[in-house]
DNA sequence: GCCTTGACGGCAA
DNA sequence: GTTGCCGCCAAGG
C-alpha cells in the first residue's frame, strides 16, 4: 500500500496523531499517555500527549477520559472540572477502579501497540 | 527570539 | 522500595 499516512508519518502533526489514537480507544478500555506516545513514534514524549489533549477538539475530549497515566490514575481530572465526572464516565463504561481515582489497568488496559498496527493508517480525520 | 510551563515516563541515586 | 531529577517536543508569555 502506498499509504502516505501511517501512525509514524512525519508529515502528520504530532497532536493529530495523538487525536487519532484517542478516537480509536474502544469503549470500556483505557490506555496510558506513554503507550500512545510510543505508538505514534514520540518515544518518551509522554508529556506532549497530555499537552496535546489539553488543546484537543471536542470530539477527542469525549474520549480523553479513557486516557490515564501509567499507574491508571486520573492525572488531570480537574481538566474536566472535577475528577469525579471522569470516574463516573469510566464506571458507566464498565471500568473498574482499584482506588477512588485509579483505574484497574490490569483489567482494562488497551495498548495501541498491541491492538493496532502501525501499518494501518488512522482515519486521518 | 528566548525562557518557562505542561493531562508524563523512565532511570538514577 | 521510594524519592527525585532529567528528558521529550510544542505552545504561550
Amino acid at each position: 500500500m502506498t499509504d502516505s499516512t501511517h501512525w509514524t508519518d512525519d508529515s502528520i502533526p504530532f497532536m493529530q496523531r495523538v487525536y487519532a489514537v484517542v478516537r480509536l480507544i474502544p469503549e470500556g478500555r483505557v490506555t496510558t499517555y506513554g503507550r500512545i506516545a510510543r505508538f505514534v513514534g514520540a518515544g518518551r514524549s509522554a508529556r506532549m500527549v497530555g499537552f496535546a489533549l489539553h488543546n484537543c477538539p471536542d470530539d477527542v475530549s469525549e474520549r480523553a477520559h479513557r486516557v490515564v497515566n501509567r499507574i491508571g490514575e486520573l492525572s488531570g481530572g480537574w481538566s474536566w472540572g472535577h475528577p469525579a465526572i471522569m470516574r463516573g464516565l469510566l464506571e458507566d463504561e464498565g471500568i473498574t477502579f482499584i482506588d477512588e481515582y485509579q483505574v484497574n489497568l490490569d483489567r482494562h488496559l488497551w495498548d495501541p501497540n498491541e491492538e493496532l498496527d502501525v501499518d494501518q493508517p488512522p482515519p486521518t480525520k
